[in-house]
DNA sequence: GTTCATAAGTAGCTGACCTACATATAGCGT
DNA sequence: ACGCTATATGTAGGTCAGCTACTTATGAAC
């Protein structure tokens, strides 16, 4: 898959790799790999930055923690951050009808 | 709809709206308005450069023609547009498939 | 004669995402 | 002791697609 075809659809695979649990960074890019069979091989400078702006944007917090002597900053959604997640798969949702309609149907096909 | 989730769909876009016709910038901008009941808008300053891009990389040919005294730069698929375009079809359920897992059943109900 | 619809275009900005790098600890092998 | 790998977090800087705003031009309507 071309590198940017997310562009403005990553902090909803965040938002939602995020729902009901609790994780950090390096587990979220983990859980994104294995969840999409390979597909999604995020970078960190992509994941944190984009990590942090969720945060500043209040739709995310973050704690630390030490495990094995490691450091964690784990994240978890917030309320915002829940609604934020819905607002992103109708917005989803929406997005692809509407791509689906003039990929497929939007041309010289459409018999209406 | 967020004005940039198009973001690398574009020529997707573009392309399916002259697959089997030849049409002309402002054309395909209504087209497209048409086609997807008004949700997609797109200025003239990001599709006349869109098109020039495509030209460019030799996806799209055009010629001039001249109606009722206005000029018209008209588009055509080549066939490397034709190949292009069955490539970013394909790529784009690549990536709904993706996405739609992840957002769907990537994360905690994943219940295989 | 000015306003609207049609038609095409350029200049400059923004910012999300990428690449590449820096930092640090634990554990393993040698 | 030393280096390498996996784990873990982060920053600096660049790219470039698409956006905003503007310019140019014709024909029709008023």
């Amino acid at each position: 898959m071309k590198p940017d075809a997310l562009r403005g659809h990553l902090d909803a695979l965040l938002l939602a790799t995020l729902d009901g649990r609790q994780l950090h960074g390096y587990a979220i890019i983990e859980e994104l790999q294995q969840g999409s069979g390979g597909a999604l091989d995020l970078p960190t400078g992509t994941v944190y930055p984009a990590l942090r702006r969720l945060e500043r944007a209040g739709h995310v917090t973050s704690d630390w923690s030490t495990v094995g002597g490691r450091k964690r900053r784990t994240y978890k959604l917030t309320q915002a951050g829940q609604r934020a997640l819905l607002a992103e798969r109708s917005a989803w949702r929406e997005f692809t009808t509407v791509i689906d309609g003039v990929l497929g149907g939007g041309g010289k096909w459409a018999q209406t």
